[in-house]
This record gives C-alpha cells, sequence and structure tokens, in this order.
DNA sequence: GCCAACGTTGGC
DNA sequence: GCCAACGTTGGC
C-alpha cells in the first residue's frame, strides 16, 4: 500500500521462521539500517493531537499501490489481500529488533510515488490521496528490499508511520497512516504479473511481507525534503534521521523525536499558512 | 571472501 | 536525463 510503494529490492536475507505475511504491492523498498527507535509509551500529545485531529477517514477499500523502489518494485497492486491471518508474519521479523516494550508505539517512514508510472504495464503510482479514498486497509506490497523488509516486519498495531512522496516535484512527508495490521505474506512476488513480482520467490517459501495501513491524516502543508534537510543539522532532533542517513531506503525508522519535531514542523507551516 | 561491474533509487 | 549512493552479482 504505500503509495507507490516502491521497495528496494534486494534479497538478503532470508526469512525468518516465523511465519509470514504481508504482501504489499507497490512499495518500494529499500533497505538500510535504522537507527535505533525509542520507545516510549505513547505518543506524545503533540502526535496524538496531530493524529488525531483527523483520523476522521477511515478508509477501506481495496488496496492501492504503493510504491517501492527498487529491484523490485513494489507497488501495490491491487489485488489486496486482506485477508489473512493466515499468513502470519514471521515472528522473527521483529527480531533483529530490540524488543519493544509493552505498549511501546513506534514510528516509521513509508514512501510512495504519488506520480504515474508504468511498471509492467501497471501504474504503481500511490499517493496519500489514494490511500484516504481507500475503504479497506491497504497491503503495503511490493517492497523488495530487505533493509525495508525487515522494518515492515517490526511494525505492530498501532504504530503510526510518515507518508512521504517520493519521485515527485515536491518530495517530502505528506501525512500520517497507521498500521492496522501485522505483516503478511506479500502474495504479488509470486504473481508474474505483478510489477513487483520476484522470479525468486516462491509461495513455498514466502520471502516478502507487507503490513496493513490505514490514512490518518494529510497535512495542510508538505514537509519537503529540502525542509528536513535544513533540519538535520548535528545535534538537532532530525540529525540522525534514517531517511536522510539511507535516501534510498523506502520503509525506514523515524525515532520518537523526529517524529515528534517533523509533526511541529507540520504544524508550523500550518500555522504560518504555508 | 574480495572486488569490479552493473543495476536501482531517487533527488536534482 | 544526469548522477551519487548503494545494493547485488559473479568471477576469481
Amino acid at each position: 500500500m504505500p503509495p507507490r510503494k516502491r521497495a528496494a529490492a534486494a534479497d538478503a536475507e532470508a526469512p525468518p521462521t516465523k511465519q509470514q505475511k504481508k504482501t504489499s504491492t507497490p512499495a518500494p523498498s529499500q533497505r538500510i539500517t535504522r537507527q535505533s527507535v525509542r520507545s516510549g509509551g505513547t505518543a506524545t500529545p503533540a502526535v496524538e493531537a496531530v493524529t488525531e485531529g483527523k483520523a476522521t477517514k477511515a478508509k477501506r477499500a481495496p488496496a492501492p499501490r504503493k510504491v517501492t523502489p527498487a529491484p523490485s518494485k513494489a507497488k501495490k497492486s491491487k489485488e489486496s489481500r486482506t485477508s489473512p491471518p493466515s499468513n502470519a508474519a514471521p515472528a522473527s521479523a521483529a527480531a533483529g529488533d530490540p524488543e519493544r516494550q509493552p505498549g511501546e508505539r513506534r514510528y516509521w517512514l513509508m514512501k510512495a510515488e504519488p506520480n504515474s508510472r508504468i511498471e509492467k504495464g501497471i501504474d504503481v503510482k500511490f499517493s496519500i490521496d489514494d490511500l484516504a479514498a481507500k475503504t479497506e486497509p491497504e497491503t503495503w506490497d511490493g517492497i523488495r528490499n530487505h533493509v525495508a523488509k525487515n522494518n515492515l516486519l517490526a511494525m505492530k498495531k498501532g504504530d503510526l508511520a510518515f507518508f512521504y512522496h517520493s519521485n515527485c516535484k515536491v518530495p517530502g512527508v505528506v501525512g500520517i497512516m497507521e498500521i492496522v495490521g501485522e505483516a503478511q505474506v506479500d502474495e504479488t512476488a509470486w504473481d508474474p504479473k505483478s510489477p513487483y513480482y520476484d522470479p525468486k520467490c516462491s509461495s513455498d517459501k514466502p520471502k516478502w511481507f507487507c503490513p496493513l495501513v490505514e490514512f490518518r491524516k494529510k497535512f495542510n502543508t508538505i514537509v519537503t525534503l529540502e525542509t528536513l534537510k535544513k533540519e538535520c543539522q548535528p545535534g538537532t532532533p532530525l540529525a540522525n534521521i534514517q531517511l536522510l542517513k539511507l535516501s534510498r531506503l523506502s520503509v525506514s525508522k523515524v525515532s520518537r523525536d523526529e517524529w515528534d519535531h517533523i509533526i511541529k514542523l507540520a504544524e508550523q507551516q500550518e500555522a504560518a499558512g504555508e
């Protein structure tokens, strides 16, 4: 689901033992490392405010596609597979991650391409508006990068993610979505017709996964990549943000401080009438 | 296991 | 369309 999610492709790691889940189509995934995320309990006030403000739109619709960059790209296709609980994501997904405390909420940033781009005859475009129009949880499939995959597997219900528009005129954070379903097997991996098809992956051995997300808010203004770059001086909250350290990673980690700072930037821009 | 060649992402 | 960053592939 991530809008045009792109996934980066990479295959590297093998799937954990757990079960699998996810699938997302279009997203691009990237890989990279991540920095630590902080946990805290819940969202900060600022976050909450923002989040709540609009969380009204619930959407649930068939799935859109996201962007995923990369080796495979992932965009979401439309089939959504919302079903399944049958494929649960590997537990191990989260492995690798420092343990999260009970009730801890984590934050993420997922990229999608808002502009049309044809991949294997299919448009992988997926903007925040596309997500907002969904009436059902969207599968963020198509991610084909191991670092991105690990981030997807570490996501838990209740986590929040920034929706980032990439590969467009004004790249930047455009809104917020919530993780409403943990990663399931990304079935687009073995669909030859999918833009995210991975010939090396079979249904016997799921390798890619995708969580379910829902739209929560669209900022009135875009917190642009340009702004984020200006805001990442050493010693500042965004100094180590993974988005800028691993610029090609389509699904990155966002610490609580980074989250709060970006929310603040969005609020300031809004207040300034930008 | 090293590393050169090559492919992708994605900003500009 | 260019190019930097970075990942993958495959020879050795």
